[in-house]
This record gives C-alpha cells, structure tokens and sequence, in this order.
DNA sequence: GGAATCCTTTCACCCATTGAAAACGTGCCT
DNA sequence: AGGCACGTTTTCAATGGGTGAAAGGATTCC
C-alpha cells in the first residue's frame, strides 16, 4: 500500500476508537472519531458499527456515537471499580448523612488517582472531580493517602517529577511533600488544606484489602474556613476501617 | 486450516473477550477465558494481553484476568450510566435520608432493565440486585414504569413471550399485566408488591428526558408488610420530577 | 520423579482488514 | 431550483496482521 501504513494491530484500534471518547468529548460524529482515533475514515465506520452492533457504542439520532451502555454493564464488573464501590457504600452514606458533605472514593492508576463513588450533598461546597475522572496525587486528600502507601518506586517517581500547582496552597516542593507523606503514614489520614481550591479542605483515610495493602482511600470535602481536621479524622477513619473489615469479608 | 475456522472478525472476538466476564464470573483464567470467548487459546492470549497492556483488562498475581480499571474509566462516559446517575444521586440521597430504604435507578435495554444505581440501607430489606446487572421488565417496579412507557412495539413483544414468574405473586399474565400497565401510565408510579421476592415492595416513577420520553425509572423498595403504597407514591414522584428537571437543565 | 495442568512461543498459511476512490445523502447558500 | 460543501457509506484489489497446530516452559500435585 502506497503509504507505510500504520501497522497497529485491530485490537489497538478498537481501543483507540473507545479511547477517542473523554469527559469533554462524549459524543463524536464518525469523522472526529476517525481523526482522534488515529484511523482512516473507513476503518473506524466498519470497526464503529462493529461496536455498535455489539452495543459497545450507541448511536443517536443525529449519528453520533457515544459510549454503550452495554460496555457500561461489563465494565461495571470491574473489581476495583463494582466490588470496591459495593463494600463502601453503605459507609460513604453514614458519613454522608452525619456531615451532608462531600464524600469521595478513589483508587491510585499509575501517578494518578481515579474517583470510583462520590457524594455530593446539594449544599455542600462544590467539587469539580467526577466519577471515573482522574486527579494528581500530590493534592487531594484522598492522593497524599494514596501516594504514602504507594510502593516506594511510585513515591520516587512522583517526588522526581514536577509538582502541578492547582492553588497557591498546593505542595509542590518534593522535600515538603516528603514530610507530609511520613506525617499521613504516622497519623493515619491525610489532610489536605486548600491545595486543590482554596476554600475546600478535605481528610482522607486508607482502605486495605485482606493483605493489609491500602487500595483505595475514602475522603470528606468540606469547606476550609472554620473546619476542624482533627475532629473529622475519627469519623474518616472509622469508615475507612469499617470499608476495610467489610473488604475482608464480602458477605457479612 | 483444518477447521473451516469461525471467520470472526477480529473485533468480535475482542468483545467477546470481554462478554466472557460475568458477575459470576469476574476473574478468569487463559483457558477459561479461551473457553468462554470460543476462540483457540493462543489467540485468547494474543488478544488478552493487549487488552491488559492498554488496561482493558487487568491480569493479577494469581495470573486471573479481570476487567481493567482503564476500561471502567472510559465506560463511565456512557450517557446512560453517568450522565444519568450525575443527575439522579442528589434527589436519590434525599429519598434515602428520608426513608432508609433501598433507592434504585434503571434504564431500559431491550426487554430487560438495567440498574444504574442503588442505595441500599443497611437495615433495608436485602435486594439480589447490582449495579450493572439486568432484570426482567414485567417484575420490579421500575420495570413496570419503563415497559408502561416503552415504544408499542416494545410493550407486544414482552407480552407476547412467556413472563417468568419469581413470586407467587408475579404477573404472568398477558391480559393482567396489560391492565396493570394502563395503571401505570394513568396513575404516574407504579407498585410492584412482592412480585420479586415476597418481602419486599416497590413503588417506582418515570423519568423524562428533554423530548419528554421515559428515560429511566426511580424506585423506593421497602419491606412489604405494612407498606403504604400510596404514601410512598409522592416521595418517588417528586424525586422522579426533580431528576427530570436536571436532566432538561444540566447545569443547575 | 513423573504426571497433570496451565501458560507461552514458534511457524507457515491465509483471510479479515485496509486505503483510495467513488457513490450516496443531506443541508445550506445563492 | 441548482449547485456546492460536508459527512457518511460502499466497492475493490492488494496485503500484512491474525490464525491454529504443535512444540516448549513453568508450576503444582501426587
């Protein structure tokens, strides 16, 4: 074929194709497919009805595809997705109801942390995470968790790589961010004061599996003027510990 | 070849890679995997391995094949299952604090439903369902709302086939359910009583997307001795209407 | 040690996949 | 209306990624 042609596998392109969707990009016409995707305009029609057809993408009225519900319902299967979101429900909603804050779940990806569960209450101060969105470690409440129970070869790169600012607030020197990391494994949870915006304040906890490995962490958001980190810790940490001894044992 | 080989096209095989993960099933070996997909084992090892390599799949020390996190994150995008449940949680949280009982929240597949989300009190009556996980139309509540307003066609076809009964009480009949429907529509909410197990009682009302259609469905699911259908109803109706009027402004 | 089970790699054949190009719609502007 | 612009769908011959059989590793269990 005239051009050196790509040479990506099928397989990679599927994924491509799956990949060309984002938060901000939830709906394309076949064309922006083709073009965030990477493939040629008949590939992605033949591999899209493919996905379509399977239910893997849907496709509206006015032709665009959008993620399928079908693939929603498999990927809801996923362990640290379903399963982890299952044992911590019932305890996000006990700190929910106590507070009426916002209540996050996250686990680490990489360098990266992942929300699986958030609740927000309607009066509570506003976030912009979302469910199945991605965040820095070395901000949230919910991260320094995260980061200071991450293998020691995560911590490195992390503290190696440049710190992103999101406020003035926001920890961006390594050494600094060392010694908060050692404080969080002392203590127990995190806190993280305006380093995301600066008028919201959150405390984490970890979760552990049956190995005692931190999966994921639970956080509280509140507002950061008048807020009291250390009388909210205990209510973080007793859920985070109840998600845990319910993660040892999914039945009861 | 020897066999006259399936003639699959590549991308089928993928997704049925990922068809082979059941509730039931949510970690599988390579052969197990192989089995399930119906393809040769060194293809379900090819394919499996770019899935785990771009996260679609993740494989664990015990060398299992799960759904990936990466391909949960992605799937979050579809509008039916996020965008819906973005919508619906805050007025689902207010049922819940209210009542205690378990909320559902599901959408319409072909002549099955699929919950989206569920609160689940802890001292509610337990429910066998997930989120993700599909039910039939004729039983639940919600079922009764989206197949009361699913197209003409959609609603013969149901009553058309043999309804699968769960409960003694369970509506397998054809001429009943289609009375019980008409209900539905008139009333604004339907009531499944005991129709699943016979413990437990759902009052469940539509949901409507900017067109006006039946989008999905919110249900309260209380114990079934001494429950007031008719004073649920309102509870369920109002939240169902808050959802609506989110959906048609997103933003506020 | 040996057997059973599961996983991984090799190899030569070949069919699903591919891009260019052309046909098909559909809405918009003149 | 005509004609133009844009996005979508189909055709076709060439080909390279995909394929299963079979052999080679790696564990675990008796």
């Amino acid at each position: 074929m005239g051009r050196p042609a790509a040479g990506r596998s099928v397989t990679a392109k599927v994924l491509a194709l799956l990949e060309a969707f984002t938060p901000e990009a939830q709906a394309l016409t076949l064309t922006e497919l083709a073009r965030r995707a990477d493939v040629s305009l008949p590939t992605a029609h033949r591999r899209a009805m493919e996905l379509v057809a399977w239910g893997a993408l849907e496709r509206g009225p006015d032709s665009r595809f959008r993620i399928g519900l079908r693939l929603w319902e498999v990927a809801s299967l996923a362990p640290r997705g379903l399963g982890l979101r299952e044992a911590a429900m019932p305890f996000m909603e006990d700190l929910y109801e106590v507070t009426h804050e916002n209540v996050q779940l996250a686990v680490r990806a990489g360098l990266e942390l992942v929300f699986v569960e958030r609740i927000s209450g309607r009066d509570a101060v506003p976030v912009r995470t979302r469910v199945g969105g991605r965040f820095a470690l070395h901000a949230t409440g919910v991260g320094l968790v995260l980061l200071a129970h991450a293998p020691v070869e995560v911590q490195e790169e992390m503290l190696a790589s440049p710190l992103r600012g999101y406020s003035a607030k926001t920890t961006t020197d390594p050494v600094r961010l060392r010694e908060v990391l050692a404080d969080v494994r002392r203590r127990g949870y995190a806190v993280s004061d305006g380093q995301v915006t600066t008028d919201a304040l959150s405390v984490a906890a970890p979760i552990r599996d049956a190995n005692d490995e931190v999966v994921a962490a639970v956080s509280l958001v509140v507002r950061a003027d008048g807020a009291e980190p250390a009388a909210l810790a205990p209510l973080v940490r007793t859920a985070a510990r109840g998600i845990t001894r319910r993660l040892a044992s999914p039945v009861g």
